[in-house]
DNA sequence: CGGTATCCTATTAGATACTG
DNA sequence: CAGTATCTAATAGGATACCG
């Protein structure tokens, strides 16, 4: 089994040089779970998850375009982290239920207004491409 | 003819399906730029510029460990997307000041919400972590 | 100073096949 | 259903050299 995304230079498992965890400092350990919670799959799958709890493959439908290996991966590591809660089963089939925990839920708020604030600035964004396109050609 | 694999680029100028940008979609544009928000350099750089404007060597000082060439591609597509403002000054030797702008300064605003919860909370993350590298060993 | 260009490696991601 | 294993392709990232 692939590890769960750690960068290589142990940069996950750093130690802060202040006294607080800073993102900015490249041996924080907190640079690693901002990736978790950034990165292209973590931020959508804890987006999803902020609607309620969800199986494996509904999970994997809500966001569209990831493949089982890249939603298990992510699931472990947001898991790992403290921020989803896995629920399984022992049934045949199995079943398995995915949800934020406390921790998680509070995360994904903050998540959530980011990504609701850039969609609602999408039209901006688009017109500010085309004038830096434009100003190129 | 639906793409499978879709590049960055594909995404990036997709249309949306239905009225508004849905990130949750993988062909909205909305993607993309959240990408270049949250992403492992985007974050960081758009966190940096929150405190003032900076110049290009300054900038990689405060986002420790970023390459040249990765800050430079980073603040490519933040200005591309209307996020930073880059202010080149034809002096010798020359000058450029990066800044965000009006918009960029509202997404950072959002963005260091998540990041400084995110550090606040790096005790429970490393704890869940022992926790549950623990219950595998 | 503020970058680009090039080359090369590491990491990520996807397709596919398979299992309890 | 809920994944894991394996292989391969695409992309990100780093090192170095160079330029206006």
């Amino acid at each position: 089994m692939e590890p769960i995304a750690q960068p290589a230079q142990g940069i996950e498992n750093g130690d802060c040089p202040g006294l607080a965890y800073d993102v900015f400092a490249r041996s924080c350990p907190s640079r690693g779970t901002l990736e978790h919670v950034t990165g292209r799959w973590g931020a959508l799958t804890l987006g999803a998850l902020h609607d309620g709890s969800f199986r494996f493959n509904e999970l994997r439908r809500r966001v569209d375009g990831v493949s089982e290996k890249m939603l298990s991966q992510t699931l472990h590591a947001l898991e790992r982290d403290g921020l989803v809660h896995r629920d399984a089963q022992a049934t045949n089939p199995p079943r398995v239920d995915y949800s934020l925990t406390p921790l998680g839920r509070d995360v994904a708020e903050r998540l959530l207004t980011l990504i609701r604030f850039v969609e609602g600035r999408m039209d901006e964004v688009l017109v500010a491409r085309e004038r830096y396109d434009g100003a190129r050609a």
